[in-house]
DNA sequence: CCACAAAGGTCTGAAAACAGACGTTTGGCG
DNA sequence: CGCCAAACGTCTGTTTTCAGACCTTTGTGG
């Protein structure tokens, strides 16, 4: 009773705990590469009032960070919140992926990645922008595997934030951040990082050439190897043609 | 000092009361067509696990919106919650729109209503499925001027559903919402609605024939007019093609 | 007429979250 | 050396929210 899909405004207000979303978010934008190795929070009034919440319950999730060893707290000027790098909270178990939640991850995020894509190509870009993105690049390409995912995670979003549209720019971060959850349960295979890492090329290179529709076929065929993936561990196989968006990349 | 856009994960865990913010999900779906008039909210328990808040929460804000004439509560067997129609409440101020924000929810939902209208079409629609749609294009077609614009987001937000991806059809009600608080602040003019009725006619039946390029299409121009509008009262004019998402409708 | 089902109505004590003032540590600068 | 700025650290009282038991209303059906 009571179809979900049939009542998408009437969902969670708030998913558990203030507490408890803090965490979440905090450790969510160090996984996306929002938050690199070193790097230091903003000051705890701002990251609170960013995140809607006290500086009180803030504090909460940061000493839960802390005594996770995932962020480290220096007093006095100059100080602040770090990040170790280390991204694993004690208490993680890994339920089982709901095939339709992977299915609606992939399907999402394959609306979402190549129009910020497209946009992104379509956008007049600044020399502070172009440059920001090379930096991303370069960070992935030079990244060590265990740090892939963030990197990587972290270009994307760049691309996302050239769209200049920041609903667009969550909605990648977001999705993102549900399929990393995902590829967590799987094994890497390093192979594929080479191949990755040609594809960001040319995602950049259309890019930055100002070139659209390239940057939305980059992007697409960028995600099907991720969605392959994920449907062969975790989907029951679905993966006829005519459920991709956007296949009008082809011959028409 | 950290941009917002930076930070996609560290924004607000809530918005408000976890009370006001029961108030604004109703009252949207109601606005969306969700419920309408004389329909019964689900039962207050189911309500409110919905919303993911207590029962006395929920109940303030039923209160809230029982005082604005938007419920009205019958108790005993097959009492319920039920919509009046009305849909407005006392202290509601219209401040001026953002054209930023303007601009952003113009590009966002070019982005997800053409995806999900053509994921809408690729998919295998069931006998039922299509019935549905078909009832929501009547309803629209046959609704009073006043009744318009609830009627119109449920049609569209019935085409998300067929998509089958539960994230998109949140975003697309999450958008629609938006968009109609901005459409409140401007003049409503009838000739567009018989326009309107065609084109979704046209989503429709590209909808139903399976014919997905050509159900983006119609979604994308269908919402062409909503965004000229809209940028010429509320935006600052920048009407650029190059920055329509999906502009290869056109010949290539 | 009575029992039951299904809804809303009420109450209470506990837990979470807040606002905001005030304290402490540390490094730079004059 | 002493002051200041910019962080984190602590405390207090208040408000919001919760969980869940229990009550009341009302239509149906035996």
């Amino acid at each position: 009773m009571s179809d979900p899909v049939q009542h998408p405004r009437i969902r969670p207000v708030r998913q558990g705990n203030a507490f408890e979303e803090a965490v979440e978010r905090i450790l969510d934008s160090i996984r996306l590469g929002l938050f690199r190795r070193g790097e230091r929070l903003p000051p705890e009034r701002e990251t609170a009032a960013m995140l809607g919440i006290s500086r009180a319950t803030l504090r909460e999730a940061l000493h839960e960070l802390q005594s996770a060893g995932v962020l480290e707290v220096v007093r006095g000027r100059y100080g602040g919140t770090f990040v170790t790098g280390r991204t694993a909270l004690p208490d993680e178990t890994v339920p089982p992926a709901d095939p339709a939640d992977v299915e609606d991850v992939l399907v999402f995020r394959a609306v979402v990645e190549p129009a910020a894509a497209e946009l992104a190509a379509a956008a007049s870009l600044s020399a502070a922008a172009r440059e920001h993105l090379l930096a991303c690049l370069r960070q992935v390409e030079e990244s060590l595997p265990e740090d892939y995912r963030p990197a990587d995670a972290r270009f994307h979003i760049a691309v996302a934030e050239l769209s200049g549209c920041p609903s667009l720019v969550r909605a990648v971060a977001e999705v993102r951040s549900r399929a990393s959850d995902l590829l967590d349960r799987i094994p890497v295979l390093a192979v594929n990082l080479e191949h990755s890492d040609r594809q960001h090329r040319e995602l950049t290179d259309a890019v930055l050439a100002g070139d659209a529709p390239a940057a939305r076929a980059a992007s697409l065929a960028h995600l099907e190897g991720t969605a392959a993936l994920l449907r062969g561990f975790l989907g029951h196989g679905r993966r006829s043609d005519d459920d991709a968006p956007g296949d009008d990349r082809g011959p028409a």
